[in-house]
DNA sequence: CAACTAACGAAACTGGAGTCCCTTTATGAG
DNA sequence: CTCATAAAGGGACTCCAGTTTCGTTAGTTG
């Protein structure tokens, strides 16, 4: 099914719709039907997302929607492709633990927000269902983290962490509580809960944890 | 929908299928739904369960299936009712460190097993769609982050730990790390992880993180 | 500014998930 | 053991998500 690589003799544009004339009338397209199933996820969960409701709602052509996502996992991967696009910048305090509560705010805060924690919620459960989403979800993961990866070099830099720390892991042992609380429990995300988890990654990380 | 409690004037025998005539079949077909639905999870995922599939690979009427389960989301409901019901026995080493580190072994090895990794992100997956099956879930962990409490209350009392240390903060700290791993990325969860799970909520909540 | 064609849109079609209704089974009470 | 009925089973029916087809629109190229 879908147009796949054939083994040879293919060498001519053929690629998946929408890369070969990525015009204005396509990019409108995309950008109309990537928004929209934002707020359906947002709204309804994964599971209630029919291609045709979003079409619907995009006022875009039902066909169009099937001819160039496909499934719904096949959506959700690409609207995460396009949330790893938009970069949110990175704030640096000088220290460790006034990076990392920083870095734990805004994941919080996001998390805590209606529409943007639903909107987490229904795509990491999309990726459970589909390889190809949960590659999506965890390039995205990896981008975001990466982003704030440095703040930790330069603490053991600096000398608040020992040589050899891994900053990838303590910057996800930020995120993990997080992630653990909106997932499995009802309790909220308060700034509280932030801040905890920015302490416990930086007393771990000085405890030599991560090397 | 469903049968739901009238208001008043309903006192006689009125209760949801399976409740009233709780006997050998009913129980017999309950134990072949749930354990097919478990498989069933843990091989497609959650989007692609239907019940009319598990209702014949149970052996059981479709009818029956939707009558007494409706839809996908109770169906897992039910199922982590069952879960919960089936409590792990708890290890108890002498050391705050050592028994965090097997809990987190339990949690890790639980997490990197094919067919129940699978089931519980699946299961997560069918919480964020569903109200009840959320309550369900969070009952769920609320269990069994409780079942394993009392080692931290030992740590605290054998002077490990701070006064005022909340245990059930440290225990999903433990656990946080590995349902964030096994969630966002594609790495393994090795006993290296666990481990390290293990050490860095025993570092924050001996920082005192957690009071 | 044509001509070409990739990509979109409208509408008919289809298969199977979910519903309904009636029949059969077997549980639990007397 | 017998009876009343809770619950399961079977199968026809409905409805809509997803597919297919074909005509239309609008980027792209020379």
């Amino acid at each position: 099914m879908s147009p796949e690589v054939n083994d040879a003799a293919n060498d001519d544009t053929c690629g998946d719709p929408g890369t070969v004339r990525p015009g204005g009338r396509t990019a409108r397209v995309r950008a109309a039907v990537l928004r929209t199933a934002g707020d359906a996820l947002a709204e309804h969960g994964f599971a209630r997302l029919d291609l045709a409701d979003v079409a619907r709602r995009a006022d875009v052509g039902k066909s169009t929607v099937y001819r160039r996502w496909g499934t719904v996992a096949g959506l959700v991967a690409d609207l995460l492709t396009d949330m790893a696009e938009q970069s949110l910048p990175r704030t640096e305090t000088g220290s460790l633990l006034g990076d990392l509560r920083a870095n734990a705010e805004l994941v919080r805060s996001t998390l805590a927000d209606p529409r943007q924690g639903a909107l987490f919620k229904a795509v990491i459960a999309a990726a459970t269902t589909d390889a190809r989403t949960a590659e999506s979800l965890h390039r995205f993961y990896e981008i975001r983290v990466a982003e704030w990866a440095p703040c930790v070099e330069h603490a053991v830099l600096r000398g608040e962490l020992p040589k050899g720390t891994d900053p990838y892991e303590v910057i996800r042992a930020v995120s993990a509580p997080l992630y653990y609380r909106l997932l499995t429990s009802d309790a909220p995300l308060d700034e509280a809960a932030g801040a905890r988890a920015a302490e416990a990654a930086a007393a771990a990380a000085k405890a030599g944890v991560y090397t």
